[in-house]
DNA sequence: TGCAAATTTTCAACCAGTGAAAACAATAAG
DNA sequence: CTTATTGTTTTCACTGGTTGAAAATTTGCA
């Protein structure tokens, strides 16, 4: 599993990753070709669609990981934890990961917001992947909480949490605020959607 | 305004809504190409461009019509009603167009769930016009209620309520439901959003 | 009728994305 | 070390969405 082969692979998606994310950050990602970042990676155009499904996707290269780690902090739960409690502790270690830049530089993330903000193609991805990690952690969330919660209340919840966080957000992003603040609009947006849950139970 | 020009305008909107709903409906949205379109409504290729931005905007023709209608009621806003009541009618209201598929005809709304269900790029365009909707009418409830409702506030709410509403809706569309079935799952969804508004104020 | 403005067509080009066959590199077996 | 096998990359040819510009056509108006 460790085999020249495997490293090799490895390799050449980082190069094309840093080609990509390099260019479109200088030339911006409309004015940027794939035979460019290709050539950056050393590799013929072709190769680039046996790595990422679109020119989009590069720039979402973590996004699955990161889904998956939301998901199994769902699917593990907590005992004697309220779905809403829950909730927002998923909303806190979120947080803390981006506070914590692990895996990720902080410059990639910068450049990834900006990108999103900027390209409507980019936006309308992280839309959709955004979209997509909301229904898998509705479901997550309904099976872990079985007896409690409905699909449909857990869908409802998820996406009134996730929903509100990120218009929030966006819309306060006009001006450029510190990261505080941008959690604590985080913060504030969360507990606005979970109240809805608590006071339902 | 009502001469020839602007009524030929129209109809030429018209035929090519009606040759691109047609044609993705019978072939699908990928298999349909901009030439088929064109020549279906009787006009070059290189019209439909300055009629359409792209392939995917024919399918959402009216939605910037209904979102304005949507704007301006909470822009009006009604004296004596809280935020959350208000975009508790604005749900009703909403609910009330589908059903009476005013001007929309009924296999078109049908045609076009489908098509956003199952067409990828189009589930895409949905949610970025879903999401710059959603950001007008927080922006609008804010200016409707100054005193009492920051943007991010308002912003919340607005993305909480049809967050909520989007997934539920979504999470529970696999089996086909009836109209009833699913009115009853958006006035739930609503609810769980609208009740986080309500116990803060 | 004839000029000016708006609209459509034609034409050429660019680029993302796909399929298939050929060339190449890595692994495993003898 | 050579060879057969399998995985990966390259090359090539092609489709289709999208754009810009100039030419041709149509409409509005004097």
């Amino acid at each position: 599993m460790v085999g020249l082969r495997e490293r090799k692979k490895q390799r050449t998606r980082r190069a094309l990753i840093e080609s990509a994310l390099q260019l479109f950050d200088e030339k911006g990602f409309e004015k940027t070709t794939l035979a460019e970042i290709a050539a950056g990676a050393e590799v013929s155009t072709r190769t680039f669609f046996s790595y990422f499904a679109s020119k989009e996707d590069v720039v979402f290269y973590d996004t699955h990981e990161r889904m998956e780690l939301a998901k199994s902090m769902l699917a593990r739960g907590e005992p004697g934890k309220s779905p809403a409690d829950l909730l927002a502790s998923l909303i806190d270690n979120i947080l803390a990961w981006m506070s914590a830049q692990e895996d990720l530089t902080f410059e990639d993330a910068e450049l990834r917001l900006r990108l999103v903000l900027t390209e409507p193609t980019l936006q309308a991805r992280a839309l959709t992947l955004l979209f997509d990690t909301q229904l898998a952690l509705a479901q997550t969330l309904h099976e872990t909480y079985a007896d409690e919660l409905s699909l449909i209340e857990a869908a409802a919840a998820v996406g009134a949490l996730f929903g509100s966080v990120k218009l929030a957000v966006i819309a306060n992003l006009e001006n450029n605020r510190s990261l505080e603040e941008i959690w604590d609009t985080v913060r504030r947006a969360a507990d606005i959607a979970l109240a809805g849950m608590r006071s339902l139970g």
